[in-house]
RNA sequence: CGGGGUGUGGCGCAGCUUGGUAGCGCACCCGCUUUGGGAGCGGGGGGCCGUGGGUUCAAAUCCCGCCACCCCGACCA
């Protein structure tokens, strides 16, 4: 494949677009890769659409090779499937919805775990066809709040979706390992960086999920790691719980006047004032929060997280654990008038106390543990409230922020945050979606069961954006030789026509010879400036300059990322650019790139 | 959805306060010169100033609505 520069749909962009924030988005934009055409959507022009589709290929390549079958289902959906599963709702204003002529609803698939599901049910209803997994490569639409960052969240993205299925928790299992065993491999080929972290289901149902994360600043997410390898998702963390107390010797309980203290802060300080020696800090308060779970029904419950003061409810492992419920402020103070804003203890609370509303703690209240907390009369704190003995609760919930420090629940050390974009997601979806579609085979002794599915995602065109973000210098795109537009970026520059000559017949040699795909500078009249900067700003790993050193003989071999340049002999230019290509670095150079280790194929993508 | 900011040729910006013929740099076209780090000179083409309404003799400029984009938050297989 030979892409001229005289004649390639390109225009390169001096400055950059005001309106990109992140990286990718600028280069992107600026290198003439893609180009906004809607709100959350975007054109692939020539470069950058060869990107997106050697990402996909690589994608497509590691799924056949784990033996998913790749099939292709419309974008355009109709609603009774979703309605089934109560998603058409559940998604609420995520979903593009639409009308046809006949006033009939369809929605432009978010996801599509219906259509695969009732696909299998469709055609299949033997033990024996299982397992199975199947997958496509397709244009999603979600109608998201606040598209951002370019091809990172946009309403309409690609993405790899697979399903498996099989009759039973061991066959998901294997299933589930096999396609993170085909994520690992995808995503080392692509040369991204990742973290695995352990993820809620959350409202899609099921039991294990893990997603793969590139961690950047930019990222999205936040989630934990440990010195010792262990990562999550931030609303997978789970604390690590104190050992209990022996409830006997414990001083007695009392209550203090602690007037106008009805936050932590002034809490603490009264109790420091009181007890100067005690060392009270807000660790040592309990702290009473009221919320209001609004479940999918439409009914209302108050509900009260009691935890340690110095955190705050983080709302995203609340929601995650409180799921499918939603939870909203609590406002009703005037229907509960035993609850005191401010001075709120677990004494009147939980299923068996006068107000009866139910009462979860934070891991950390156990047994035998001291606590400042609330009185329930304005101005008044009780100090020494032991729990197990002074009050109970009705169970404990994860719903505390974490914060950097925090121990590691496997024992790794202390925890740091970090951001990262998603990337993939694989999921154990359980028999959620098969029960609600009826999608049933019968066993060995002809008994109907219901299948148990698993569902994986990767996001094609945000791993694009993702790979630009995490490979680029202050110079330009810096591509990984796997996905980049080009195998070599051929510059000819000069004014000497024996020049462009030369360079015409490499080209042509490295083109039809040996089915390299050149990025070909022919443009004349351009000077040599441009072309090299325009050179850096596309990111093509390999650059060879055919210009002024043609008269003694020589052409110019830059290696994109290490910046590293060697003079060559044109009667070794052939074999210099092979060697790049198929080593992924030039000789003196260990770049390790990735796809270094693979078989190179003499016709990549022509 | 809440808060903040911005919308003027393809890109980056000025003009708006104080209403009166829409401007600069890059990019694009023509000519001459130039050719190893975003060349010089000369000559050109291209913009219902986001959009709808209002005020006014007159609106890019003043007022109101809407839309879009960016940032923070909420939300998000």
């Amino acid at each position: 494949m030979l892409l001229r520069m005289s004649s390639l749909f390109l225009r390169t962009l001096r400055d950059d677009p005001a309106d990109a924030e992140v990286p990718s988005h600028r280069l992107l934009v600026r290198a003439g890769y893609i180009r906004r055409a809607a709100p959350g959507g975007f054109t692939w022009l020539p470069l950058g659409y060869r990107v997106f589709r050697n990402v996909e290929r690589v994608v497509r390549e590691e799924m056949d090779r784990m033996g998913a079958q790749e099939v292709h289902f419309p974008a355009l959906l109709p609603r009774e499937p979703y309605e089934a599963t109560g998603r058409w709702t559940e998604y609420g204003d995520n979903v593009f919805r639409l009308t046809d002529r006949r006033g009939a609803d369809h929605l432009l698939g978010p996801t599509h775990e219906e259509m695969f599901t009732l696909l299998v049910k469709d055609l299949y209803s033997s033990y024996k066809d299982l397992p199975l997994s199947l997958y496509q490569i397709q244009t999603k639409y979600r109608d998201e709040a606040r598209p951002r960052a370019g091809l990172l969240r946009g309403r309409e993205f690609t993405m790899k979706d697979s399903y498996s299925f099989d009759v039973d928790d061991a066959g998901l299992d294997r299933s589930y390992a096999q396609h993170r065993e085909a994520y690992v491999r995808i995503f080392d080929r692509l040369g991204l960086d990742y973290v695995i972290v352990s993820a809620m289901s959350g409202a899609m149902g099921g039991s294990k999920s893990e997603e793969f994360l590139h961690p950047t600043p930019i990222g999205e997410d936040t989630f934990v790691r440990s010195p010792g390898g262990y990562a999550a998702n931030v609303e997978a963390v789970t604390t690590v719980v104190p050992d209990a107390v022996p409830l006997d010797g414990l001083p007695e309980a009392h209550v203090e006047d602690t007037p106008d203290t009805p936050t932590i802060e002034t809490l603490v300080a009264v109790a420091q004032q009181l007890f100067p020696d005690a060392g009270y800090t807000a660790r040592d308060t309990l702290k009473n929060v009221v919320v209001t779970l609004v479940r999918p029904d439409g009914t209302r419950e108050p509900l009260v997280v009691g935890l340690p003061g110095d955190r705050e409810v983080d709302a995203k492992r609340l929601e995650a654990q409180v799921a499918p419920a939603e939870v909203q402020p609590f406002t009703e103070f005037d229907q509960h008038p035993l609850l005191v804003k401010g001075y709120l203890g677990p004494q009147i609370l939980g299923s068996g106390s006068k107000t009866g509303i139910r009462y979860l703690v934070d891991p950390r209240v156990v047994e035998g543990t001291r606590w400042i907390t609330g009185a329930n009369e304005p101005g008044k704190h009780v100090f020494n409230l032991v729990a197990g003995r002074d009050f109970g609760w009705d169970g404990v919930i994860e719903a505390a922020e974490v914060l950097p420090g925090d121990p590691a629940p496997d024992g790794s050390g202390p925890l740091e945050l970090a951001r990262g974009v998603e990337i993939g997601h694989i999921f154990q979806l359980g028999r959620k979606y098969a029960e609600a579609l009826g999608l049933q085979v019968l066993d060995e002794s002809g008994r109907l069961v219901t299948v148990t599915m698993g569902s994986y995602g990767v996001g094609v065109s945000r791993a694009v954006a993702a790979i630009a973000e995490s490979t680029h210098d202050e110079l330009g795109l810096c591509w990984p030789r796997e996905v980049a537009p080009a195998d070599v970026h051929v510059v000819a520059t000069g004014k000497d026509p024996a020049i462009f000559t030369a360079a015409e017949e490499l080209v042509a040699e490295l083109v039809d010879g040996w089915g390299l795909t050149v990025l070909f500078d022919d443009r004349p009249k351009v000077s040599p400036g441009v072309k090299f900067k325009d050179a850096e700003l596309l990111g093509v790993p390999t650059i060879l300059t055919v210009g002024r050193g043609l008269a003694d003989g020589v052409v110019e071999l830059r290696d994109r990322a290490s910046g590293e340049r060697t003079d060559v002999p044109v009667s070794g230019a052939r074999d210099a650019v092979l060697a790049a290509v198929r080593g992924g670095s030039q000789p003196a150079t260990e770049t390790g790139a990735p796809g270094a280790e693979l078989a190179w194929s003499p016709t990549p993508g022509a």
